[in-house]
DNA sequence: TCCCTGCTATAAATATTTTTTATGACCCTT
DNA sequence: AAGGGTCATAAAAAATATTTATAGCAGGGA
C-alpha cells in the first residue's frame, strides 16, 4: 500500500471520474483502477460502485469513511515535508502580528544578531488569528501573537509572554485628548475604526462593547494598523488598541480605560506539539522568551 | 514510499537497533536500512545517524520531526482499518456507562427490536471517561456518555440529550433517611463512597465539594455502580450519584441537594466527525435521541 | 439500427520497487 | 587476535505498480 495510491483515491472520491483522476496524476487509466483494486483488496471492501448507466459512480459508505481518514493522513505529510524542508534549508519559519513584529523586533534584534540566529529567520507577518492558522496548516513554525481568551489548542504548545492593556487612541484634537482616563462607555459616542477579524482586536471589541452595553458605531475595519492609526490621528475616528501597538513616535493619544474586568490582551508564543525543539529553534524560543522581561 | 516504511521507521526510531526492528516484523535487516534510505531520499534529508562507536543510533532531528507526523498518520490509518473493519462485519459498536445502559436500553429496546438493529449493536461498557478515551481511539463508533461539563472536543460531535441531578443517596437507615433534602455541606459529615476515576461522577465530586468549601472522607472509589449501592444500602458509606443511576428496587434513599449552582450531569450521544453516518447508523442515532422524550 | 463517444475493466508486457541472500566493514569485548 | 554485535552494500529474486492495447458497457445521435 502506496501512499499515491491514498492520493490517487482521495483525487477520485473529488472528482467521481478515473479517467480524470489519471489525467490529473499524468498516469494511464488503468493505474486508477488498480489502485482502487489494491485498496479495496487492503480494506476487504467495496470502496466505489461503477454505475455504467448514467455513467455515474458512486463512493460506498466504507469509501467515504476511509476517505475521512485519506484527509489527515495526507495533511500530515505535507506537514512532515514542509517542516523537514524548513529544516534543511536551516530556517525557522516566525509569524507574528505586524503589531507586535514593530514592538518586539527592537528589543531582541541584537540578541538574535549576536547569535547569528537572524540570517536563519524567515518571517511572516499577518494578523494573529491568520498567524494561527498559518501554524497550524504547517507554513510556518513558531508564532508570537496576541490573543484575548490564552489559546487552548489541542495540538499546539501556548506559552503567555505578556499581559497588555486596550487602550483608546484619539487624535490629539479630540475633545478626549487630555482626558486622563475614559470609559468604554463615554468613547462609545465617537465613530470607531478598528482591526479587521484576521486580528485579535475586534474580539477584544466585542467583549467591551458587549459588557459595556453599547453598540459602538464601526466606520472602517483595517487591515493594516498603521491606516487604522492615520485615520484616527486626523480626527476621523477613534480607535481601541493595544498598549504595544502605540508607538513613541505616533501622532495619537492614548488614554487608559476605567472598565472593570475589562478584556486583556496575552502575548504568546505558540508552536505546534509536533515541533520538534532543535538546538537552533531552543536557542531562538530562549531569545523571545527574554522579550518577557523587556517592557 | 510505502505505508511499510513509515511501520519501519517508527518502529526503529523507539527501538534504536536495525536488527531488531527487522526481528520484529520478521524482514531481513537490509530491509530496514533500505527502507531508511528511501525514506531519507524522499526527504532529502538524514533520519538517522549511525554511530559505530559505542554501537549507538541517534535519531537526527528531522527524523524526529518525522516520527511525529508517523504517529498520527498510522493512527488515522489503524483506525480508518477498525472502522472500515465493523461496516463490513455490519456492526454498530456503541459505548455507554453502565449507569446510563440501565437507564436507556429498557426505554429503546422495543424501538431496537423492531428496527432489527439490535443483532447489529456491539455494546461496550465502562465509565464515561473510559468511553470517551475508545471513541477518540477508534475502539467504538458511538458513545453515549454522562458528563459534568458539555465536552468540546476537536475530533468529536456531541449532541446534549438530558441534563440530570445528583443527589445524596443513604441507607434506610441513616440519620439523613427521612430528609427531604439536604445541603452538601451537611452530608459531608459522613464517610462517602464514589466512583472511580473512570467516571464522570467523581468531577461532579470535586466540583461540589470544592464549592461547598468541604473535603469529604472518601472511604472508597469503586469501579462498579452495584457495588457502590450495596455498601450505601448497608450503611457503610454515603453517596452522591446521578439521578438516572437510582433505579426503582434499590434499597436506598435518595435526597435531592440543596446547594446553589450544583453540577448537572448531560447525557450526551457521541461520536467521531470522521464517522460516515451510514443509513444505518443514521437509523440507531435516531432511536438514541428518542431517548431525549423519555424520563 | 448502427455507429460514435465517453466511460471503466482486463490481460499481458514492462518498469519499478521492495526484499532477500550473501558478504563485507566497523568496532567493542575478551 | 578472535568473536560477536552492529549496519551497509551489491546482485539476484520477488513483489508491486504502471503501461499498452484491447474489450465491454451504456447512452446519444444520425
Amino acid at each position: 500500500m502506496n501512499i499515491q495510491d491514498l492520493k490517487y483515491f482521495y483525487r477520485l472520491v473529488q472528482d467521481q471520474n478515473f479517467t480524470k483522476v489519471a489525467g490529473y496524476f499524468k498516469v494511464s487509466q488503468p493505474t486508477i483502477t488498480l489502485a482502487v483494486k489494491r485498496m479495496e483488496k487492503e480494506f476487504q471492501a467495496k470502496l466505489v460502485e461503477r454505475n455504467y448507466a448514467h455513467n455515474e459512480l458512486r463512493i460506498t459508505d466504507s469509501g467515504k469513511q476511509l476517505y475521512h481518514h485519506i484527509e489527515p493522513i495526507l495533511n500530515e505529510w505535507r506537514l512532515a515535508h514542509q517542516e523537514i524542508d524548513a529544516m534543511n534549508q536551516q530556517k525557522i519559519r516566525f509569524g507574528m502580528s505586524p503589531t507586535i513584529s514593530s514592538h518586539f523586533f527592537p528589543s531582541v534584534t541584537n540578541q538574535l544578531l549576536k547569535s547569528g540566529l537572524l540570517n536563519h529567520l524567515y518571517t511572516y507577518e499577518a494578523g494573529s488569528r491568520e498567524v494561527l492558522r498559518s501554524i497550524l496548516e504547517g507554513r510556518i513554525d513558531i508564532g508570537l501573537i496576541g490573543s484575548v481568551a490564552p489559546q487552548i489548542h489541542d495540538q499546539l504548545v501556548t506559552e503567555s509572554l505578556k499581559v497588555m492593556h486596550f487602550k483608546i487612541v484619539v487624535s490629539p484634537s479630540s475633545p478626549l485628548a487630555n482626558r486622563k482616563s475614559v470609559s468604554f462607555q463615554e468613547a462609545s459616542a465617537f465613530p470607531f475604526v478598528v482591526l479587521n477579524n484576521h486580528f485579535a482586536n475586534p474580539v477584544a471589541f466585542e467583549q467591551i462593547a458587549h459588557h459595556a452595553g453599547v453598540t459602538p458605531n464601526i466606520i472602517y475595519r483595517s487591515s493594516n494598523i498603521d491606516t487604522l492609526k492615520r485615520i484616527v490621528s486626523r480626527g476621523m475616528a477613534i480607535s481601541y488598541i493595544a498598549d504595544l501597538s502605540i508607538l513613541p513616535g505616533d501622532p495619537i493619544i492614548s488614554i487608559p480605560l476605567t472598565d472593570q474586568g475589562q478584556p486583556l490582551l496575552t502575548v504568546m508564543l505558540v508552536y505546534r506539539k509536533t515541533l520538534e525543539l532543535s538546538e537552533r529553534i531552543r536557542q531562538f524560543m530562549e531569545i523571545v522568551r527574554e522579550y518577557k522581561q523587556t517592557d
